[in-house]
Order: structure tokens, then sequence, then C-alpha cells
DNA sequence: TTGTAAGCGTTATCAT
DNA sequence: ATGATAACGCTTACAA
């Protein structure tokens, strides 16, 4: 901002190649006392090296781009949280794309950010399997990735990259199981969107451990992962008859449920329990039993391996656990 | 990222300037039929321009800066949203800088982001009045304004540059008075965290409108606009006696407040009226009573003028109307 | 150990 | 209307 390289060369009277080399870490050798000298320059003048011209030379950007369903949703905000956790430690910089999980614009933005060289893309949500957009898509994330960006999905998604997820059907049966344990068996399930892979591995768990278990897992009832969907089932379960307990695509929908069956005057857990997962810092709130899915560090591990390339596998599977949470929302069935 | 101006222009069998010109939408003219074959050339290779080349010439990155205190926090997460929703429109990026409310951590993201050649820079939270590091940052701020970043406030700083802002100290007022109107004479505060502008303001609001009404405002607990201190101040007005109305700093701790409460088997609003400020999304999820704040509107102020610097000015003043929500976690004193 | 000069991919100035 | 060419601010062979 303040002068360029030029001007601190000039000032420690120096070429501009020994200054770049004194200031940018080289391994190139520079005596000590012109070392200090160009030091001393840069610091009298304020300077700080561009960080475009050096990335538009190393070609590396010291640039993460975050594709995002909306930021304001916690699930997002936690996994932007880790990213940018582990960005800043290294110098680097996460730019928030949100894309409201449309491929289109997903797509607009994966093309500004290879404009802009970002080192790697993560893409955080689950993504539509059968989107017109969705094949154009995976073409230009393929081609981003020749290209050499590092793409990573913290979701299924139809095309390539690397992978870093939960196993969501495996965690839906395990908190449903955990509902059955409890004596349940008028199971509800809150649905998130049909065409996102996330909810659709959800459903397919909770039906998993239900059959499982012998029990009939018919009352599914639609949602979008919104708060508003959560309320909207619960406000129908009270019209039609209650459930005895309600699994949640989601921790937000979940919460829906919760305050909508208390608004009705239904008890929660004495009457219904209800679960979600997510483990979101907003189910802490209500004290929600749910699946925790540690999504700081589900961001945290795809920026490292952005920032961090070393034998970088563009099919990279990696699986991060998850564990039942349970709270103040389930109870036994009496 | 697929190939350079170069290869479009040899392509098309021109010069690199008048690709240039045909590609960028420059004014300068270009006949019709040769920028016709630039285009195709361009669409063929899947060209798309250098931003970073092309932000190093121009010194218009495109790029804003938004230092926030958490964005995990959907405070934060709103304003972002309002930033980039603009922002997206103009082909602009956001980087979201997450300092933690700590002045260094601004400062160095500061610095960062001017190394970017970030266009505008946002600080969302309000700053501590008296942190050592303020000083190098209003130092900072001032020489970055000086190179031309926009630098706008969304909360009172002690640095120059621009303001966007609700008045919190009204705010606060409206909200008591609010109260006071229900008929609560006994209403306690849970204050924010005292060295940040915004949460000083807001305490000032309140005992300005209890001192109005001729009531004691002398019943503040400490707090740090964080569900848990909302939270703890609940348990201690358990164990103290109730008071009849309760006023937090923001929404997240009043729902702290609600939600301990409740716990404690104390019924809201029928016992203990609560109420916050923010009106923010999880304000909602519990159906609380407080002021709106239109964080998305403040985020999108802030990011239409640095995107369009017509008449831009380091010293303006914007403020933003509020309005009280009531909504079902007050009533009238029984 | 230091310096020279060739890029990186654009835009902008000045000719033509 | 088109084309050379000099910036922009940096890194990095290659020379010395």
């Amino acid at each position: 901002m303040a002068g360029s390289l030029a001007d601190v060369a000039r000032r420690a009277g120096v070429s501009i190649a020994t200054a770049s080399r004194a200031l940018s870490g080289s391994s190139h050798p520079v005596s000590a006392k012109v070392r200090e000298r160009i030091m001393r320059a840069a610091q009298e003048l304020g300077y700080s090296p561009s960080a475009l011209a050096r990335a538009l030379v190393t070609r590396r950007s010291r640039i993460i781009g975050l594709i995002l369903g909306d930021i304001v949703d916690v699930y997002f905000a936690e996994i932007t949280r880790g990213v940018e956790d582990v960005a800043r430690r290294s110098g680097y910089l996460t730019i928030v794309c949100d894309a409201d999980r449309d491929p289109a614009a997903e797509l607009a933005y994966l093309r500004l950010l290879g404009d802009y060289q970002s080192e790697g893309v993560i893409f955080t949500g689950g993504g539509a399997l059968d989107d017109p957009a969705a094949a154009t898509l995976a073409d230009q994330v393929r081609r981003a990735s020749e290209a050499g960006v590092r793409v990573v999905s913290l979701a299924p998604r139809a095309f390539g990259g690397a992978t870093v997820t939960i196993d969501n059907r495996a965690a839906a049966a395990e908190i449903t199981r955990q509902l059955v344990s409890l004596g349940h068996r008028r199971i509800a399930f809150v649905a998130g969107m049909p065409e996102i892979t996330t909810s659709a591995l959800r459903l397919e768990g909770f039906r998993a451990a239900m059959a499982e278990a012998g029990l009939d897992a018919g009352e599914v009832y639609a949602g979008n992962f919104r708060f508003e969907a959560g309320q909207a089932a619960a406000d129908e379960m009270v019209r039609r008859g209650l459930p005895e307990a309600v699994l949640a695509a989601n921790d937000e929908s979940a919460i829906g449920v919760v305050m909508a069956l208390r608004d009705a005057g239904v008890k929660v857990p004495e009457d219904v329990s209800v679960a979600g997962i997510g483990n979101t810092r907003t189910s802490r709130f209500v004290d929600l039993t749910t699946v925790s899915v540690e999504l700081n560090e589900l961001g945290a591990i795809a920026a490292r391996r952005i920032i961090d390339p070393e034998g970088w596998d563009p099919a990279l599977r990696i699986s991060v656990p998850h564990r039942v949470i349970i709270r103040s929302t389930t109870r036994e069935r009496r």
C-alpha cells in the first residue's frame, strides 16, 4: 500500500532483487548487514508487499473460496469458522460465497474464484442431483481441478473432487436407534429438501434403522432444513395425532418442531421426544438431543488440505466421526 | 485459468491490445467483425481474464473486506449476508475475517486486506475504547483511508471513517419504555462487554429511559453478548429474587435468560417479561420481543458505498432506523 | 552475495 | 480501428 519494493530497494541502496529476497523469506542468501538495511528501510516506509503482484508471479494467491448455502444458517457459519481459523494462521484469506444452494450461482462463483486464482474451493452443501446446471458445474469443477485448484466438498456431490464428510446415513440411523431404544415406536421424520444429497442420506438412515427395528418408517413430513418447516410439520402432527418421537433432518427444523409443539401445549419431552442432527450452536440453546457433526473440524480439515498441498489427492475421501448427544428433548416412552 | 489474453489474441489473429479492448468492455472502439472473432476465440478457449492481473493494473480489486467478531454469531452473519448480496450483483467478492473483537487481530486483517488492495473494509463490531492496540489500529485505518481504501464501520468506533449504524442508545431506551409501559417497575439489564461501544450505548439508553420513568436502573448484570451470559444472569436472578422484566443487551443473551428462567420453572412472560435487541433470526425461533436492527441493510448500505464510490465521503454518517418488535416473551405486569 | 532482466496477465498510452 | 509497448509490483533464473 505504502510504496513498492522499488522504493524500499532505493532507500536501502540495493537492487530490487535483493530487497525481494530479504523481505520474502527467500532461500537465496542475503548478507546480514544488507538484510538489516533493507528491513529498516521497509519499516520506515511502512512497506507491505502487494499480495496481488506476488500471487500473479508465484501462482499462489493465498485465497480459499468457500461456496455455501447461506451464511446465516449456523451450519454453514460453523464450517466457515473452521476454515477461517486455519486460514488465518497461515496468512490465508477466506472468500465467502452465498449460493443459496443454486447450482447456477455456484457455477458463477466457481468461475469468479478461478479468476482470482483461488488455491482451493470448498463446497459446503449437498448438491441437487438432477439440476440442469449440475452437468456444467461438474464440468467446470473438473476443469478447475485440472488447472490446479484444490476442490473439496463437505457433503456428497455429483462431481469429482476430494470429500470430507460425516456418514450422514449412519448418523441418522444411530440417532433413530437411540429413539427406538427409549421405547418409541411411532417415530416421525421431518425431511430436508429431497433433492439434496445430505437430506436423502439422512432419510435413508432413518428408514434403515426403523426397518431394522421392525417399525414403520412411513410418517415422513416434507421439509427444507428451515425452522419454519419444522413448525409446519409439528402443526400438522398436532392435527393428525402426535407421534411418540420426532427426528428432524437437521437441528434448525428440529427446533421448529420443539417450539411449535410447545406453543400447541404439547410437552417436550414428556409427551413427545424430539431430536435433530448437527449439534449446531443453536441446538445448545434449546438443549436439543442431536448428533454432533464437527462442522468446525470439517472446515478445518478442508482448509488444511488446501493450504498444505503435500500429497494432495483429488479423489481423497475423509470421513469425520459423529456421535449421538443426548440432551433434554428426548426421554423414555411413558 | 484456461489460457491468457495472448492465446486469445493469437487465435483471433489480432494484437493483445485489441483483444483486451474487446473483452474488457473498454470504450475504445473495436470493429464489429474483429470483436466477433475475438469473442469466439475466447469462447472456444474457455478464456476467463485474470482478476489478479487486472486488479494490479487498474488498482480495482473488486474485493471487499469484512472484519467481524464471530461469523457464528447471527448478528455478524446477517450483516455478512447483506454485504455479500450486493457484492455478488456487482461481481465483487467478500473476504470474511473473524477477529473475535480483538483489536490486534483486526489490525492484522486490515493490513492483509490492504495487501490485496481491498477496495473497502467494513468493521462490523463495536470496538474496545481503551485497548492498547486501538491507537495503532486508528493509525492504520487513517493510512488505509489515505491510500484510497473506503473504510466503513457498522458500529461506533474510535477511529475515523464512514459510519452506518443504528442509534443504539435510542433503541435501548425505546424497548425499555415499552417494558415500562407494560407496568413493569423492577427491570433488570443484562449487559454486553462493557468496553465495547455498542454495549455501552445500550446500557446508557436503558439508564436514560429508566431515569425518565423515575425508576431505579441499578439492577445490571454483567454479560458479554453470549447465550451463556444470559443463562448465568438468569440463574443469579432466581437466587436473588426475580425482577418483573429483563432487558438484555442483545438477542442471544436474552434467549439465554429465557431458557434459563424456564429451566428454573419460571414462566416467561407470565412471571417475568424478557426482551432483547437485534431481531436476529434466532430471536424469531423463541418469539422474543426485541428491537429490529436491519443488519442486512446495514451491510448492504456499506457494500454499496464501497462498490460505487461516487461522492465517497470518509466522514459519512448514516443512521438506519430501528423499531420495537413486540412478540410473546413480554406482557403486562399482573 | 549481489545485480540484471525476463516474465506473470492485464490495461493504458501513444503511435499508426 | 489496430498495434507496439510501457507500466502494475513482484519473483526468479541467470550472470557477475
